[in-house]
RNA sequence: CGCGGGGUGGAGCAGUCUGGUAGCUCGUCGGGCUCAUAACCCGGAGGUCAUAGGUUCAAAUCCUAUCCCCGCAC
């Protein structure tokens, strides 16, 4: 069997060690300048497969006529799709003799998109999985092949439940891709009527505010730990919360309910505690460390509510 | 050269502008109070103020260089 995988992203990288033995090509984005001094960094698919002595390509247009012709001269069985990050043209597609198959975060047709996970945590979702699709021109639109389903932790993290899904992702792949190239697939099609969408995170969703429900803010932390991350505007300056849990106690919004052993901050409706923070320009702290530093106490107002500053 | 913040007893911070005794909230150790306590009271130990050099009678504080950490933006 004769694979190329086009991914980026961390959620991809179980599944590109785990199919290996049969990638002739990976294809990811190309390095960007990103983070602090503006330096180039590759993607996390990229980084991985130079390690595992894969050839990695990184077209800035995966459509371009010229990197399709290259691909289909490489006669592979399948494209192999996971967090890639950009639309696979059809032409594209159709270089491969089974077409594109692709590992996307989510039970489709729920969630199609940029950000299927993280969404459902948002949502409040009790339960995820991975699905093994092939791909068409539309967005996550394809039929489907095989789906595993997994409950979503009360506490887990966007960043946990990746984890969890990209070794699902993986297992799903060295289990069903082979035999789909073979020509053993039974596509089901996706019922376009159940289709949700899943748009990437937008910045202006990753504040806190002790004014929305303590519930709601707390699958916010949930879905965007530890990237993009949340964070609170406070009297300090902006506070990166970095670990916290939901918590029983209620009060004024925006004040502490609690000092020790964790600080517990009020929102509507409930609290959370405030594990790990991180100042501005200041390594990250235990919630406790940060409150001796500020020197705040019980029932001190940590926000104001008044303006909704930024 | 994208913009910016920071490195001060074990932890988190103030003090730096306007040089002149090392401060605060905790932790820790000892003692006390209490049925008891993560609560309270009393007392103690613990600091090369990131590093190197410079200015000065005197540097955490002013100047120069270096190392390390981080936020924003992308």
């Amino acid at each position: 069997m004769r694979l190329a995988y086009f991914g980026t992203g961390s959620f991809a990288v179980p599944a590109l060690e785990r199919m290996a033995p049969w990638i002739v090509l990976v294809v990811s984005q190309p390095d960007r300048p990103s983070g602090r001094g503006l330096k180039l960094h590759s993607s996390p698919v990229k980084a991985r497969a130079l390690e595992l002595g894969l050839p990695v390509e990184t077209p800035e247009k995966s459509r371009h006529p010229e990197f399709v012709q290259r691909v289909k001269d490489l006669a592979l069985d399948a494209l192999l799709v996971a967090s890639y990050g950009q639309i696979l043209s059809v032409s594209l597609l159709e270089a491969a003799r089974c077409g594109g198959l692709n590992l996307h975060g989510s039970i489709l047709p729920a969630y199609r998109g940029a950000a299927p996970i993280q969404r459902a945590i948002l949502d409040g979702q009790a339960e995820t999985g991975v699905t093994l699709m092939q791909m068409d021109r539309g967005m996550d639109t394809g039929a489907m092949h095989a789906i595993v389903r997994t409950p979503i932790g009360p506490d887990e993290t966007y960043g946990e439940l990746q984890d969890r899904l990209a070794i699902l992702a993986a297992d799903l792949a060295e289990a069903r891709v082979s035999s789909l190239v073979r020509g053993e697939g039974n596509p089901e099609p996706q019922n376009d009527a159940l289709a949700t969408l899943a748009p990437k995170i937008e910045r202006a969703e990753t504040r806190l505010d002790p004014a929305r429900s303590a519930l709601e803010e707390y699958r916010r932390f949930r879905a965007l730990t530890p990237a993009p991350g949340v964070w609170l505007s406070t009297r300090y300056g902006r506070l990166k919360v970095k670990d916290a849990r939901s918590s029983a106690l209620q009060g004024v919004p925006g004040t502490l309910l609690a000092i020790a052993p964790e600080p517990v901050l009020a929102f509507q409706g409930g609290s959370l505690e405030l594990r790990v923070v991180q100042p501005e320009g200041r390594p990250a702290v235990a919630g406790r460390d940060f409150v001796n530093g500020a020197r705040l106490r019980l029932g001190d107002p940590l926000c104001d509510l008044a303006g909704s500053e930024l």
